[in-house]
DNA sequence: CTGTGATTGTTAGGAATCTAACTGTAAGCA
DNA sequence: TGCTTACAGTTAGATTCCTAACAATCACAG
């Protein structure tokens, strides 16, 4: 039997990223959407002055505009968001979050915050520091 | 401007799982397989004297019986692997690895290393043992 | 001012995964 | 023995993401 030492890093990234996504969807399923749709919704709160259209959301979550378009196309279809073109670009999509979102970011936040200490659960403060520096560094790296 | 030292766990194992899964499937693309398809490959490979059957990979790949179905059928289809009902139980079916595929899997693990090595490439030897050890932990604990 | 290339978003179609419902077989118990 | 439950795999249909091709608009060089 193989040492669990040298399971690969690749490997224990996609596990660990694949079980995080189902604890995240899991936490949120409650209000009807899932982890990314959630994580969506609270950046476009966020950041709903800095008039931000869906290229933003492209590079913020690293998914294509297509997948963007087909997320936000749902969104608005529920009633989440509502898309206007702004007078100064007709080429692009301001995004802003409607009434029917706001009342669930908290929970959203909430939900967030729990998955969150469960990943650190198990480490030392200085072992949380290190990782979050670390993680950093490799994601800064990976571009 | 968000300090990028708040930026959640669970935001940067999402984001890094994606780049990384990314890198991974364009480093094996020549061979016309995906980085999962050729993980999947190897480990039937490495395992095929301990007669695996398909829930095997549904656990090691943290994938659910359907989704390996329909990747084993592809794989079959295209002359990879073969998939053969062992005499002793006639609910199972036992997975080998076909020369077609056989042929590749050095190519997969170079590239795989190769990955491996790019994504712990600016940390020091201390932190590359140090993340492993807390990945290891955190797997462990999410179950 | 005008044409060319870049930017933003959409559509169509495909790939990989999921859940739920199902089939067939094995195992365990009354 | 025979029922009932557990297990292994499959199918159908939905979801989410992708690439490629496209349309509309903008920016800017000549």
């Amino acid at each position: 039997m193989e040492s669990r030492k040298d399971t690969p890093y690749l490997d224990l990234f996609q596990i660990i990223g694949l079980k995080l996504k189902k604890r995240a969807d899991e936490s949120i399923k409650e209000q009807g959407l899932n982890a990314q749709q959630g994580k969506v919704i609270d950046y476009i709160y966020q950041n709903q002055n800095n008039h931000i259209i869906q290229k933003d959301l492209a590079d913020r979550f690293h998914l294509r505009g297509a997948s963007i378009t087909s997320m936000l196309q749902g969104l608005e279809q529920k009633g989440f968001i509502e898309r206007k073109i702004p007078a100064n670009n007709e080429r692009q999509k301001n995004i802003y979050v409607l009434p029917k979102a706001i009342e669930l970011i908290a929970d959203f936040q909430d939900s967030f915050q729990r998955v969150e200490e469960e990943i650190v659960q198990v480490l030392t403060e200085e072992e949380k520091q290190i990782l979050k520096e670390i993680l950093i560094k490799i994601n800064e790296r990976l571009s």
